[in-house]
DNA sequence: CTGTTAGCGCGTTCAA
DNA sequence: TTGAACGCGCTAACAG
């Protein structure tokens, strides 16, 4: 016995009397329905609550007014690209549909080969590692794998962000920085890493290959090399994390250990999610402004949809945000300028 | 033309050289497929990194291991919820979709319908006011209509939140208290005004009818009466706001008026949105625990698709987060303890 | 203007 | 162990 029946087009039509061909052209607004038969069955409609079944006329249709975001997971990075898109979407006139497809790899070509075509009629992938553009609909990548590919793209100064959180911590009088890197799988990530390399070597650094880690953007990867790396005897005075998530990792982790921040220890991240401002020490971070990637990339994908092209690939600028994470390391007096 | 063809059921069951059923067994994991078969088939799902679709067996299959978040739009608030339901969901074993169902009136139940059954197998349903419970699907309802209806329902002490928020402005000295009302749609909207108007005549101060507004949580209605009413002769000293988005956008008023925070006027929200610590002054508010919300919700919600029974209601507790945009007003003495 | 009909891609009988 | 056939709810041709 089925719990309670959902109310299809061929109940309206059977009590409105009519064909489950003239509900759907009722429902769908098209043409060649007399305004009577449209009015009562639209009072049907009403009465009945009927909203009609997404698979189906998705199945069925060619389009179906929904565009998909898929995402990894909904966490804070994401959750920003996901307020910013759906911003740009607002009275488009398209509904938003976001996919979290589990963490296996490959989950961006599963996501989008399970939605795209019969349930959305184009996507925004967020951070997708693996491209296989044989899918029919528009689709617009925010970060991907390598920067610009066949697909338009939407991601920002990852070098140059680097390079500049980098050289704060120098001019703070840092020489012993480590690195917790992030994924190599992303263009971003590698940037990231080449930013930080490019600053220390401009400055005449070396780098500590100890101090210098991936973490995959997992925060307990992250966890665990920090306090290996505080450990030391020659402990770093200052960890540039390649996202916020570890960098909030790290300062847990130090804080913990009964460290202060930035007192012993100074701490940089990137991406500039919400949590970095709500640490227990406001975090010095590189921000991007990901509600207006994720609003721009709707936006791109709005003219895709409707015919027309987009730029191929925008980039966005990134700032350094400095807050309460960073100061000069406690044994170094501040550098002479 | 089709543009490129998405590989089906077909495709994999021609190159395999067996039927669909059989690759259809393969991929739901049914007995009866001998290792041989089994292994050639998998090897060609590989190779074309076929995925099924959703839609399609969804529309045929009773279960689509999906489960839906359904919201109003992607706002801070529901972000929040979102990142909450997806921790609580992670290691499930199921998918997340999240729907962003437009503005019109009554957008739950229309999500509802268009989803529930064979799209996803259970919903959270984000602040719905319309409650039409004839779905099939488990439904857990977050900050409903009327409090616990017929639904499992997670909310918070709206009426504590709001009434310890009046208090702590009166304790500062206010008596000039204006009062921006939420979603009177809504029980959390109408408890927050409940518990206002208690803590004032608990403390036995008149509440000016004029300066009781409503606004729907819309930011620009929101500006609009804290224009008119910071512009009046005898304007209030603080302004208490039923969420944090109409709070912040008083915040911007009263900054662009030139006015002081809190000097002028000290300003509590409801939320604890992230937005909140990150605004011009970090904003006094009432804090929900959104994103334990979100994941109990989904617990819950879990428990109901497995089988099981859950609570018809949780209750979490808000707690009044002091920070800079409250203050004691400009020409009255702190008051006498 | 209205109704009949044929699938969309898949899961599930049931027969071979 | 395998495959043919049916139908989920809907849209789009086409026939009336």
């Amino acid at each position: 016995m089925e719990p309670v029946a959902r109310v299809k087009l061929a109940d309206v039509a059977r009590i409105a009397g009519v064909s489950v061909a003239t509900v759907s052209k009722v429902v769908n607004g098209r043409y060649g329905v007399s305004k009577d038969t449209m009015a009562r069955v639209q009072g049907v409609i009403d009465d009945l609550g009927y909203a009609g079944n997404l698979s189906a006329a998705g199945l069925r249709g060619q389009r179906t007014n929904v565009l998909g975001i898929l995402v990894g997971g909904f966490e804070p990075f994401a959750a920003e690209l996901l307020k910013g898109a759906w911003t740009g979407a607002e009275n488009s006139g398209y509904e938003l549909l976001a996919h979290s497809g589990g963490h296996g790899h490959g989950w961006e070509r599963r996501s989008l080969a399970r939605l795209a075509g019969t349930l959305i009629d184009g996507a925004v992938l967020v951070t997708p590692t693996v491209l296989n553009t044989a899918t029919g609909v528009p689709v617009v990548a925010i970060d991907p794998h390598y920067g610009p590919s066949s697909l338009p793209t939407v991601d920002s100064d990852n070098f140059g962000g680097a390079y500049t959180a980098t050289e704060h911590l120098l001019d703070l009088g840092h020489r012993r920085i480590a690195f917790l890197g992030g994924r190599h799988d992303l263009d971003s990530g590698r940037r990231r890493e080449e930013g930080f390399r490019a600053a220390m070597k401009a400055a005449g650094v070396p780098i500590d290959e100890d101090l210098a880690v991936e973490t995959s953007y997992e925060p307990d990867l992250a966890a665990h090399a920090t306090e290996s790396m505080l450990s030391l005897p020659d402990r770093p005075t200052a960890i540039f994390a390649a996202n916020d998530t570890t960098a909030l990792a790290a300062m847990d982790v130090a804080l913990d250990m009964g460290l202060s921040v930035p007192g012993d220890v100074s701490i940089v991240g990137f991406d500039d999610i919400p949590e970095a401002v709500a640490a227990p020490v406001p975090l010095t971070t590189v921000r991007q402004p990901l509600q207006a990637m994720g609003a721009e990339a709707m936006s791109m994908l709005l003219t895709m949809v409707r015919g027309g092209t987009c730029e191929q690939h925008v980039r966005m600028d990134t700032t350094l945000t400095v807050r309460d994470s960073t100061a000069p390391p406690a044994s170094t007096a501040p550098p002479a300028s």
